[in-house]
DNA sequence: GTATGTGAAGACTTTCACAGCG
DNA sequence: CGCTGTGAAAGTCTTCACATAC
């Protein structure tokens, strides 16, 4: 639902890889860093599909776009194909992240510890909001949007997350574009009206509720 | 990434509509009532494909499985179409759901107020830390799991939202089963190993941050 | 024996393009 | 004339099944 990219023909030999197959990388990555963490030093498509619930062939046959990164016979060592798949994804280092938006969604996301051993660190927070500005998060102390800017060339971001009521997200994303930003993460229900050289990413918790109640039966209040 | 259903030959007549269908009628759901919240009264799916990045042919083809809900020469109208999707998404009510995790993500959830008139309510706060339960978010007082079988049971709810650090969330996802929850939201950083008959979703913001880095040029710390 | 990597087959999804209706 | 709804075509993705390697 977000995937754009100009440069088709230039090199015959790198053929696109799908974005679907991209997204389902960090998911094997995360899963085989779980598995490194405990102690497992192999592992097979096979124990990996059942682990993610999906095929064995398809697990293959994704990796199989970046190289051969298995032995026959024996399956995948788990610290070296997840060394792979960071350098493929380019998170073997960290990248800088600015937030946008300093309510309780926003003060959870800065300091939610989980970002920094997966390749990334929120280096400052923006809120308009006066009785914000100025407060502490953390280490970090929020700053008006006029210092955005600034702090987009000083740490040479690329990423940025929006966490701000929806009425006021598209302005956001414009000044995020606007200070050289990239990539967006948008948590307000919104779809945003972007270049296509702007790679945006949703989530709305509302929206998979609203996936999962038409399977369910309908059973509700009211 | 989470799609089953055990019932396929029962009636040849409504044959099972893709899930990825499914998965894209809450996006036009929440693009419509914008519209609708605009005062616009007529749309197209040309215009809604331009304020989606999608094409037109795209959600006159994932409609037509519905029924026939436009005009010819005309469009839409709008608040027609979304009582329509509504209907068929099951969100013509408000569903009870279950929260489990107080912590920062936690509140920043059960304080939000745009669940309503989308279609849920959280119903429910549980943790398990005795330094949170008792505690107060807005009008719900954080209960120990123990009080969960209950708190389901009462409200006869079918959704539940882990919001626990990744150690604590297969064993959480367990309980709700057993308390007879059949969809979860995961905000946890793992996949759950559940029955096929259980829906979970996902949503883990390093999964879209790891996506994205793969199309960024690498510019990052280290 | 065991598990990968991979063409070919099969399944699924999107787009095309136009008949038909308001 | 404009826009929907829809078969058919095109395109994409997943699974199969097996040669190959350990």
């Amino acid at each position: 639902m977000a995937t754009q990219r100009a440069d088709h023909q230039q090199n015959p030999t790198v053929d696109e890889i799908p974005d679907i197959v991209i997204s389902r990388l960090p998911v094997y990555l995360r899963t085989l860093r779980l598995l490194d963490s405990q102690g497992a030093e192999v592992t097979s498509s096979q124990e990996l599909g059942e682990l993610l619930g999906i095929s064995s062939a398809q697990i293959r046959k994704d990796l199989s776009h970046f190289g051969e990164f298995g032995k026959q016979g024996t399956g995948y060592n788990v610290a070296f194909l997840c060394r792979q798949l960071e350098k493929i994804l380019k998170v073997d280092c960290v990248w800088p992240v600015v937030l946008v938006g300093a309510g309780y969604l926003g003060h959870a996301l800065a300091s939610y510890n989980g970002f920094l051993n997966r390749g990334f660190r929120i280096v400052g927070v923006f809120d308009n909001d006066p009785t914000k500005v100025g407060t502490q998060i953390g280490d970090i102390e929020v700053k008006p949007t006029s210092a955005l800017p600034e702090a987009v060339d000083r740490t040479r971001c690329q990423i940025a997350v929006i966490a701000v009521p929806a009425h006021s997200a598209q302005a956001v994303a414009e000044e995020l574009i606007e200070a050289g930003i990239r990539s967006i993460l948008c948590y307000a229900p919104l779809t945003l009206n972007m270049p296509p050289d702007v790679r945006v990413e949703y989530i709305d918790p509302v929206i998979s509720f609203q996936h999962m109640t038409y399977y369910l039966d309908k059973g509700c209040i009211d």
